[in-house]
RNA sequence: CGCGGGGUGGAGCAGUUGGCAGCUCGUUGGGCUCAUAACCCAAAGGUCGUAGGUUCGAGUCCUACCCCCGCAA
């Protein structure tokens, strides 16, 4: 079949390659434009523009793609017999999911109708779930409402970050994708409607990486923590610098006796704190200890590292949002 | 010209108004111990990113350059 593959990040591209070993025919790519980024500003391709420039396919980079006459009638020119879209960042109108006559599929990191949006990775993390998949569906207009064709699940470890699932789950999608794609060849692909018991997994915002020592438990900080690595990291404040956890873990039980805990000292106090054994800190529920962390302007580093160089004392308290 | 931080023994950091280069950890040797990543004693290890300037004297002040990092996308 003749495909038009459209695409973004890293997690779009392992289903881009998974595509281009198979017979299908990848006619063109579709990446979101190269923006300046990172420090200084640079121009950078998306990786999945970077693998079609070194596979020999042409990319197409719309700035927008509704509206857009050109870049429509370029589309309809290619005669493409179906759209592989997966992360690829922008919502595709009506007037190109009808142009390929086997329609639109879209790989989901979820499994649907469970987080439909932009970030089904992360908030499967965040949420703390015990599972999550791929879902691959026939797209419409709508935000991943689509009628599902094939489902996977994978487990989600107990320490499990969004980035080692996010590595999993691109790597099932594209196998997913192929499946799914011969399917719809043959003519066997089958095709579910989503229920009306959906959730919703939006973008995240900077406001909730925040940790709230006064409200929350140290298995929701640790869900926090391990689902914002290594998107953003979940941060506090201490002394008024701010400082990001990238690996806590929850304190056992029976090793919480060893830190005398002053029932009357806040949420936040750290209880405990040794270079060698690490940074104890109290929550609403439970204990946290820090063993990834990172400073104002810092690398990440080791929690030993980092108490070598910027001691801290028991006593001394991170501080709740204002 | 997006914003900001920084280059000091192997690691993480400190270094005050310029005046002998320090701390924690690690490493090496020795001791203690039933034992240990514990404890005690000792030692090694630095052209303070590079080049130039100011000065009696520069890690510290000035100039240029190189490199690294964080935010933001």
């Amino acid at each position: 079949m003749n495909i038009i593959f459209m695409g973004t990040p890293d997690f779009a591209k392992e289903s881009l390659k998974r595509l281009s070993k198979t017979k299908h025919t990848i006619l063109a790519v579709v990446t979101n434009p190269d923006k300046p980024k990172g420090r200084g500003m640079k121009v950078i391709s998306s990786p999945v523009k970077e693998f079609a420039i070194a596979n020999n396919i042409p990319v197409y980079q719309p700035t927008k793609i509704k509206n857009n006459p050109e870049f429509i009638e370029q589309m309809k020119r290619l005669k493409p017999d179906l759209f592989c879209v997966v992360a690829y960042g922008k919502i595709l109108p009506e007037e190109l999911l009808t142009i390929p006559p086997l329609g639109a599929i879209n790989v989901h990191g979820s499994l649907l109708p469970k987080y439909r949006g932009a970030a089904p990775i992360q908030w499967a993390v965040l949420k703390g779930d015990k599972t999550t998949g791929i879902t691959t569906m026939y797209m419409d207009v709508g935000m991943d409402t689509g009628d599902m064709i094939l489902k996977e699940e994978v487990e989600i470890g107990k320490n499990e970050t969004t980035g080692e699932l996010w590595d999993k789950l691109a790597k099932l999608g594209g196998k997913l994708l192929v499946e799914t794609v011969n399917l719809i060849e043959e003519g066997k692909a089958p095709r579910e409607k989503q229920g009306d018991d959906y959730t919703v997994a939006p973008m995240l915002s900077k406001e909730m990486a925040q940790i709230h020592w006064d409200k929350q438990t140290a298995r929701e900080i640790h869900n926090l923590v391990r689902g914002l690595n290594p998107i953003m990291g979940a941060y506090t404040f201490f002394h008024g610098k701010k400082i990001k956890f990238w690996k806590v873990e929850i304190v056992e039980a029976e090793k919480e006796m060893k830190a005398e805990i002053k029932s009357s000292a806040p949420n936040g106090t750290v209880v405990f704190s040794n270079a060698k054994e690490g940074l104890w800190i109290k929550t609403k529920e439970g204990m946290l200890s820090v063993l990834e962390i990172q400073g104002e302007n810092a690398k990440r580093m080791s929690i030993q590292e980092y108490l070598r160089g910027n001691p801290i004392d028991e006593g001394e308290r991170f501080e709740p949002p204002l």
